[in-house]
DNA sequence: ACAGTATATATGGTATTCCATATATTTAAC
DNA sequence: GTTAAATATATGGAATACCATATATACTGT
């Protein structure tokens, strides 16, 4: 994949999408109407900026059953994937970032839960 | 210093920007009729994009006479100079940004010459 | 005065937002 | 086993906000 510059750097120059993209560099996977609540916005708006990930080719999605799961592709260049977690270490202490990841992980009835039994909690400390 | 990751993107996602970022990580230092001449724009676009660059804190100026330097402000956070490393890795074989350093190489009469030959001189094909 | 650089304004174009609606899938009712 | 409702997600379109460009003009140092 011959991922553009332009292309990397304007995706995540919107805080929607990099919010996003933040959350699922420490998630592993997440469903749409988890974005939507730890980002507290409308779920059209989650989806539109999902889209442009999406089609740039950042992140991919896989169907299970009503939820749609998104994820960071895998198979990005390695120099895209080390610009994506230098990113994280300087934001994740950062706002809104830090915040996310706490409502994220306070949210009821997360969808992996209904068939996951043993869904990961995240373990690191906050200060909201 | 305290980097914005949405400014950083941002200023980066753009290509005038990001190729007066990428030669200034290969050249320490330039004057604005340097950069001019490598991306054979006209000097009120780079002056523009530079000034928003310097607003941001990625580049630094430094006033010698008629020029003025600029350079990647070295006092940037880790995770910003490590963001732009990893970038340049990603870019350095890719169009525009390789022509630029073969363009800025054979730039006649750079400064340190008395004066900057802004003339539009350059009407050779280079075969990149 | 002149060369190098910066800024101001207007204009056109692109991205984003918001609202409404459409599609897809599961569950439930009959 | 269809049909309908509910849930999750996606898309269309108009209004707005944002950004880039071009041109002209002003500033700064020799």
């Amino acid at each position: 994949m011959d991922t553009k510059p332009i292309e990397l750097f304007s995706s995540l120059s919107h805080e929607t999408r990099l919010r996003c993209i933040a959350l699922l560099m420490q998630q592993e996977e997440l469903c749409v109407c988890e974005l939507t609540h730890a980002l507290s916005a409308a779920q059209p708006h989650i989806s539109r900026h999902l889209a442009q990930l999406r089609e740039v080719g950042l992140i991919l999605d896989r169907r299970e059953g009503l939820w749609i799961h998104y994820r960071i592709n895998p198979d990005l260049p390695d120099w895209v994937l080390n610009v994506l977690s230098e990113t994280m270490s300087g934001i994740v202490n950062q706002s809104p970032f830090k915040e996310d990841f706490k409502i994220l992980e306070l949210m009821p009835n997360r969808p992996g839960a209904i068939r996951c039994t043993n869904e990961e909690q995240y373990s690191g400390e906050f200060n909201l």
